[in-house]
DNA sequence: CATAACTTCGTACACCGTACCCAGTAAGGG
DNA sequence: CCCTTACTGGGTACGGTGTACGAAGTTATG
């Protein structure tokens, strides 16, 4: 088993379908299911049971129909993870503003707390769809929303001193950071039920290694860490533990980011 | 299809074999094969042809011997993938240094020339082994070459002012964004094999969609970020374009965190 | 009303991880 | 010495996957 990819397979009806362009059939039956639908179960499906429960047969059982009738709608399982993505991602959009509206919005307290509120919206949006994180977005399919939200971040960071390359790598870095680490921190709420190892058997297999590595004269920082309490809530239950972690960060990159910013503006 | 589950089956086991706490056989038939050539084949495999390649009988048949003479050695393929991670990550370690010497020689140049280097060493590590970004490492099997970076990692940032909570997010900050920049760049260059999808047919079939995008007024900044020549490199061959961003990017993280780490100090 | 276009979906195939089992091999105990 | 015991090798089989193919039913159009 591994990762799903992104952009697999029949790319111009993904794209077709993404932005509106294909043509209703006038012959035949009325078409009992709808792409929308299936994209909708297969999210549904994939939240609650994880990518890996994410099956043809499975989604079909969700929708009460025989497997081989979701490739009347859908090219394949590749098609359909390019479609849930960018539906995914148009979650946070309202589709009635325009990009620039959005912007605006955003930019309201500067690009700083726009970048921030942007970066939040991600984070919040891979807490929701944690399977977002398996998918290889090595070419993404540019769908609508994903480029909606692209030219939304590029508007925040418009006309504060940057050039064109440095804002594509500045919301590169926000990115990269976001999803890197909600990968980390993520992944561990949905580890239990995924393996079938549960946290308690996972830290008491691993403890009898751990306890001895603690005594070892090589690993003394380590052990005045875990001696702090760092670990101690890594086991624990509180999903939203994670956040603070993600708080911290995000204000370092931030910190990063403006210290370029007035550095570069100084220097003009 | 999806994502590994790093530590999902027998644990004890691979803790026992990462560890070295395996008794050998006396009786019976010589081994034919061992648990490291069979690590050392699977990451071969992985490296070569995607973690998609990665099965059972292809090892077997890397290796010329029968799919299930592999069980003899590993108890599933979670466990190997277990294997193979901490493998990997013992590549960038001299296993005759201890941490401390590892921290020492790192940390000449002060604590962000150190961690400069570990940010490197790990962002090389992923782009020679691309199929590590496909494993959740939700909740790692912490073999040793995974405690030993840890180790030193923690070691380059003591005594500069922050505490073991501190230390311990600096280091995930640094870790989720090289995971999460190794991701978004390192895949691409794997996608076109993976997916049996040109780089040429990814674009061609894309160009109506965009070129219909960039004259859309909604899209404005996008477009000039476009005619910049921002995407050009993209499509282009050239594996190492990703790593200007990569370091563009790590300077702004340790900037952030320099700066914490100052303002830390001047309060005191 | 025949036809062409469209739907649904059962069957089948090649692949996967791996449980089970039996045959062959080598060391230890008598 | 040989028999028991522990081990290795690996064939077969099972239940899962994505999906190609084709048969059967439904509906608008010429």
């Amino acid at each position: 088993m591994s990762t799903e990819y992104s952009g697999g397979g029949d790319l111009t009806f993904s794209l077709k379908v993404m932005w509106g362009g294909r043509e209703k059939p006038t012959r035949g039956p009325r078409p009992g299911l709808s792409v929308e639908r299936i994209v909708e179960a297969a999210i549904r499906v994939a939240d609650s049971e994880g990518l890996a429960a994410l099956s043809m047969r499975r989604i079909a059982t969700e929708l009460g129909v025989g497997t081989m009738s979701l490739y009347r709608y859908v090219p394949g399982k590749n098609e359909l993870v390019d479609l849930m993505l960018d539906a995914a991602y148009g979650e946070g959009l309202e589709p009635g503003r325009t990009p620039e509206q959005e912007a605006e919005a955003l930019r309201g307290k500067g690009w700083r707390a726009g970048l921030e509120e942007i970066a939040r919206g991600s984070w919040a949006l891979h807490l929701r769809h944690p399977w977002i994180l398996q998918v290889s977005q090595a070419r993404p399919v540019l769908g609508p929303s994903s480029i909606k939200g692209l030219e939304i971040a590029l508007r925040v960071l418009d006309g504060i001193g940057l050039d064109e390359f440095e804002m594509m790598k500045m919301i590169t870095l926000v990115d990269g950071y976001v999803t890197g680490t909600a990968r980390i921190i993520v992944e561990a709420g949905q580890a239990a039920k995924q393996t079938g190892v549960s946290d308690e058997q996972f830290w008491q297999a691993q403890e009898p290694f751990m306890t001895r590595l603690l005594d070892d004269a090589r690993f003394t920082t380590l052990r005045r860490v875990a001696d702090a309490g760092v670990f101690a809530d890594v086991s624990g239950a509180d999903p939203s533990a994670g956040d603070d972690g993600f708080e911290f960060g995000l204000q370092r990159v931030l910190d990063g980011i403006e210290a370029y910013v007035t550095a570069g503006r100084e220097a003009r």
